[in-house]
DNA sequence: TATGAATGAGGGTTCATTCAT
DNA sequence: CATGAATGAACCCTCATTCAT
């Protein structure tokens, strides 16, 4: 009686393994330099098989991104704590990408290409549009406690909430990226550990944020 | 005797063809998405004779990283006010750094990509080496602005002046990054110009930089 | 009781699903072209139960051939007008021919392909054994009317009757194959509807066969 | 000196070896069912090297077909007796088909497929364009010696000229195709040889060429 | 019996690279 | 020194077919 769940179950397994591995892949060679081949090694697939799950690459693809997405939201949902001020709020999502990020290093190729992408090709496939509604709830709950910290006079005025949002997103995503790719050169070299650049990074966000009216 | 001249001359020539195809691929396609093949179209050469001016693939996208380099580092030379003071110098650098993926932005493809790979493949290549000893200096200039700042007081103290360095990059990184992948996006869906989300930027840091002693 | 006739009914609703599907694929695809996996969209069964109605896919298109000769068959016996003279019947039997293609152009593709086959791989599966006795029968039909004509004075004799069928059949065949493969560039080209090609076709034939007795 | 023409004459070798093989695979499995794997395979080369001598499989092919075409051509040329009547040399271009497809039989295939597709897709490369070209040739000649045929009082007149092309053309690839896909059959079940049949139709095509003016 | 799932083999094509000349 | 030509490996993808269930 289980026996359709059972095979259910398994096929969804499967089905992880592929994005698994495939989000191992691109974390290891970008999204370019992967390949299904190594996608059908990995997971002791026949090629063939992989494309019973997925349509193509690019499907493939699309899928790991949101899943990538989906997860960054998770984190984003579990990291609000109801009462907190707005900048409160604003600062704990850019600590809880720097832990996305940090548990979730294999993301980060994968979810920059996402974005590349969406300038010139225009996928409009079922994953690459369930990303971006996924993307575009995610820049909204961003926006979202900035405008709240902007009510509750934690977060400064005078200034549009979508430069607040892209400069923040940009100066986050920015340090994730050199802490991912310079990891051991900050370390080794300067004496830097990431959790201390991140750390500084949120002391420069939040005076950012709160900033004082300028003359 | 002006013969081997033109000789040289003519290599030199080439070289340059080489390496103003490979860019612009790169600009286009992205380092993994360019080949060979295609430089070869692009410059009216031999397959073969690529090889004969870069020893391999890797060599002519180090090379090109390497003139991207260069090429900063001669932008940023060129910015330098001798007189100004320290913060001004150090906005300066970061407008330099606007102002050059504008004007060059088939390079950030390939200068990320340099960053990308340092980590785990140690390439230590004629190239690579070159490479990371302009992108040192490129630090070290950064790195003497702040200083000069922290001597005559517009730059806050009190903070490490490698966290400083790191901040600041990262987030003129960030920003680039941002505004070259989705400057469509945002000029059309948020009537944001590029040049207004660099000035912002560039707020956003000197107000950063010049801060006031924390509590 | 019912409950199995139904089931067998349903059989063959299905099984004639396939052929139709695959017919109409064959048409459009070659058969080389058309695949089993677009057998199964089409009819929107298991990849897998297609192989239990039919042992792989030469079998299947034997099967359609299998059906298209009994088509025609059945073309030619409904035009048989059982009280003409030979000639005519001879005639008749070319017009259903035409018609037959017309009606059903998908079948050309496939007949063509049976008759190529039997060269060398001397398949004898159950469907071809069937499909080259209906070839048999139908081939015989025709002589069986030539004879009939060169009896009754219709048709000139003097000429071996299987050379006559050859040459008809041949003539018949060629025509169909220009009409289906080239209508569109006789149609504009030379200004010449298929039907105006046709009858030609026919009294060409009928010219030939009538003749008069060579000195 | 002779050593670049020893190079030239080299790769010509090469490609001829390419279009022998491709021709003959052809002539085995039709243009579908052969692949660009079986070409390396049977010319002992890369097949990578394929590439370098024709652009895709597409164009590997048309150079078969126009290879054919220019040869079938050649055919015909050489069957022009200057001073004949019309309606012989209508006949021997009929008489040159059949040598050529006896001779060549592995072009039937392919100047098939040239037919077939010219309805829809309208390739417009370089070898498809010229073997377009060389086919109007073909046709135009054949309603050349109709045409003189008619005026030099061999050949009936009072029928269009372009059905008369048509329908001798119909006629002689059905022949032609009977022949080639069924030789076995005929030989052995009718005791038919080709030439006879060949002939046969020879006399049917002369006797409706000649005709006499119907009532 | 019908199906979901899997598979090995092969499809066409392009890659970075290396020779002999 | 530059080139034409070649190559093995890999690319993404689809094929016909067969299992366990």
């Amino acid at each position: 009686m289980g026996i359709k769940e059972r095979k259910e179950r398994e096929k969804k397994r499967r089905r992880n393994a592929i994005l698994r591995a495939t989000k191992k892949l691109i974390g290891e060679n970008g999204v370019d330099g992967m390949s299904m081949n190594q996608v059908a090694e990995r997971t002791e697939l026949n090629k063939a098989t992989l494309y019973s799950y997925f349509k193509n690459k690019a499907d493939l693809i699309d899928a790991v991104v949101y899943d990538g997405l989906i997860l960054l939201e998770k984190t984003f949902a579990e990291s609000d704590r109801g009462d907190a001020p707005g900048l409160t709020k604003v600062l704990d999502l850019t600590k809880a990408t720097f832990a996305f990020y940090r548990q979730y290093p294999d993301y980060f190729h994968a979810l920059n290409h996402q974005e590349r992408r969406s300038e010139g090709e225009e996928r409009e496939t079922p994953f690459s549009i369930k990303g971006n509604e996924v993307a575009s709830r995610i820049f909204g709950r961003i926006r979202e406690k900035i405008e709240q910290g902007m009510e509750d006079g934690t977060v400064r005025t005078g200034i549009d909430v979508n430069q607040f949002l892209i400069l923040s997103f940009s100066f986050t995503q920015g340090v994730v990226h050199t802490v991912l790719s310079k990891e051991d050169v900050y370390k080794e070299v300067l004496g830097l550990e990431p959790e201390v650049i991140e750390n500084s990074a949120l002391e420069f966000l939040e005076y950012f944020l709160k900033g004082e009216e300028k003359p």
